[in-house]
DNA sequence: GAGTAACCGAGACGGTACGTCATGTCTTTAG
DNA sequence: CTAAAGACATGACGTACCGTCTCGGTTACTC
């Protein structure tokens, strides 16, 4: 808030667009095991130093390149409303949510599942992309490789979004929809790590439809008794 | 089969498991990033071309020691029956099982949920030990860096496993326990997934008791509904 | 002429004579087939990269270390005059040059062969050492290892010493002591290749006054009959 | 002469010339520094231990290998007569040499001169020759590069040529055409060491007629006054 | 508008590791 | 005991990157 103006020139904040496009594109080609400095500083058309001015490791590096090119296009596919509607939802659901629902009741007592289900085909979907798929690997494996910058850039970047997904979760039990003693975040996890780990051991041949099923089991196991079909 | 005599001096198999275990001991001290094929050969007090003979890069070596100890030490701890038991059970476990399975019944009809929560609870304890850790992270680095020698590897040594315990959650279908419609792979992934994420997200840190609710709500959703609570 | 200048950080030049010293200091302990481009950087206290981007073989890089030091101090070994006094020289010599030659007459009669006959004598001596013995030896094998590229490296940094004996014989000519249908240069050839062969058979065993025997020779047969004792 | 008979399956006398055989080829391919044990070994179709077990280093192997072939067939170019012919030369050529010789002093007079001359000639050429060259080099740098071992094989193997160079020279001396005075051995050194020193510095392009010139003005200086012209 | 301070590109620097090659020894099977 | 084959420990090869530094030069604020 208070950013400090410091003395000298400026940092050209058009080099910062060039290097981080510029990872992308040396990912693309040549993997994150492929991907140095040099290569990058190289394709961005820029000093190595000013690449290690702004960034001091290949992992935070990555990790900045593929979130902000790929998980801030991402929020798109977010569960439709997420944390906004998630406060206005909170009062219409009762807990019955039987038959007597108003427009926008019938609307909630199958949305959650619903939004669930549009958002992580969307997911998987995206995830399966070639594109995304390198990118998210990187991730991997920049977390995967030095677990100790990782940590903070993981968390750091990607609780947003997973929180999104576990409000969404919450609306549900707050609808009645779902169970209210369910621990949404290990569904979170599994949702998101089942995607990770198919794209692990799978990449480029993802089982056809398997988020759906899986969203299936969880859903079911999630409902309340009189959710259930 | 027979095993053809090739001519000259044979490799040295001592030399194959000294590699290996310098290579878990490397991970440990210095991770996957900081581990160098010139380290790992210091280490089994072996040159670098007798590694180089044997593994043609560090992700395929990595993933061969890993997999080579603590995936060999894992099978313990797969869920108790497998394979062999699960074509006895089918006989066995009748549609009906009703109603009386108290906590001791030694029934069918809890015992894969039963089978699976102790299996479960085991891997996400295990995986939750550093040591193993730090081999499950080296093996996640590994399959990203290099998505191409890692696939086959991961693929060809993780199968056996992993069919395991798709034929434990089989066998509950079988028995009447879990619908019959449900995708076991996709449930399989979410559980080895869902594990891998927390591992690679929240390193020494991981929240409590989430293997069993995940599971809690899996099993809930697998589960036929006269075999629900 | 005006030394273009390039950009970026500017090579460092005392590293250049830190890398000639290491390598003058490496071949005397182990000698041209000991010598390896990493004890001469680790001697240097320099990387290896540093080495190679201003020698590209182990062959120029010597050449250039014994050119620089040995030959660098060997002008003041060539044959007294050179160049610049054979200009003068060409007048004062006239042809009668009669009898009245003493021993220690500074007539040019005997000058050049005198001249030729210190700077031999020198020339043998200083091959004699063993510091400059082990450089010479150095330089070829060098030569004899890489033909390619010892060829330009000879050719282009011995030249000048190689034309100075010429000049001194050619004045000899001149001055009417030697004959004028002489191949200057196969003696000059003969000088340094008898030196240069013996160095190869006999190194530390030299024949006593072997260089002054062959000057004998080489002088008698230059001269013209009346110059002949 | 006792060869004592040794147990076991006796050494493929084949293999030797194979080696050497396949030393050539590489030498001719590589030159020396590319020369290696194990390129000789695969070249000849045998094992390094074979190699090894005849010759100790590269440089007596090679040293071998050259000395067993181009000197081999160089006696042939050595100067007409050599030992033999100089024991009865010596009783027919009287100090004198003046115009009282016989039908054969005639022929001596002057045959000294034209053997060396005949010799040199073919010397010279021989060592022009691209394969000659080669191996000659490649024994040069033998013997620069590990001059302790070189020493005794240079010694060992050249000598007999050598001294037949000199022999012929004193029978030159003993018939009154050259000075009794003369260093014959700096002459000879002179001759062999100015073909090497030229094949150093000009591989591939001799001066003509350099060697010619050589001899001539070496001759003149080695005879006696009234044989001079 | 002159300082000044941080920026920029380029690239040299001391290092570390790479993956390959050659060394000379050793071990195996075969003759 | 020799032979071919080839594994072995060792160590140098020449290259690629690392992350830092030093250049000449630029750009923007501050006096």
């Amino acid at each position: 808030m208070d950013e400090v103006r410091r003395p000298g020139r400026p940092r050209d904040s058009a080099r910062h667009e060039a290097i981080l496009e510029a990872v992308r594109e040396v990912l693309l080609r040549d993997g994150y095991a492929g991907l140095t400095m040099e290569k990058v500083a190289a394709a961005a058309g820029v000093g190595k130093p000013t690449v290690y001015r702004r960034w001091s490791s290949k992992a935070t590096l990555v990790a900045d390149a593929v979130l902000h090119s790929f998980l801030a296009a991402a929020p798109e596919i977010a569960p439709a409303g997420g944390r906004q509607q998630h406060a206005t939802d909170t009062g219409t659901s009762t807990g019955t949510s039987t038959s007597t629902s108003t427009s926008t009741s019938t609307s909630t007592s199958t949305s959650t599942s619903h939004q669930m289900t549009v958002w992580f085909r969307a997911y998987a979907t995206s995830v399966g992309d070639p594109h995304h798929a390198a990118m998210i690997l990187a991730l991997i494996a920049a977390a995967a490789e030095s677990p100790h910058d990782a940590r903070n850039l993981y968390e750091h970047h990607t609780r947003a979004q997973y929180e999104i997904i576990v409000d969404c979760l919450r609306s549900g039990v707050t609808s009645g929809e779902f169970r209210a003693d369910a621990d949404l975040e290990a569904v979170a996890d599994a949702l998101i790590g089942s995607v990770l780990y198919q794209l692990l051991t799978r990449t480029g041949h993802p089982p056809p439809r398997r988020a759906e099923h899986l969203l299936d089991v969880l859903l079911t196991g999630l409902r309340t008794p009189d959710h259930r079909p």
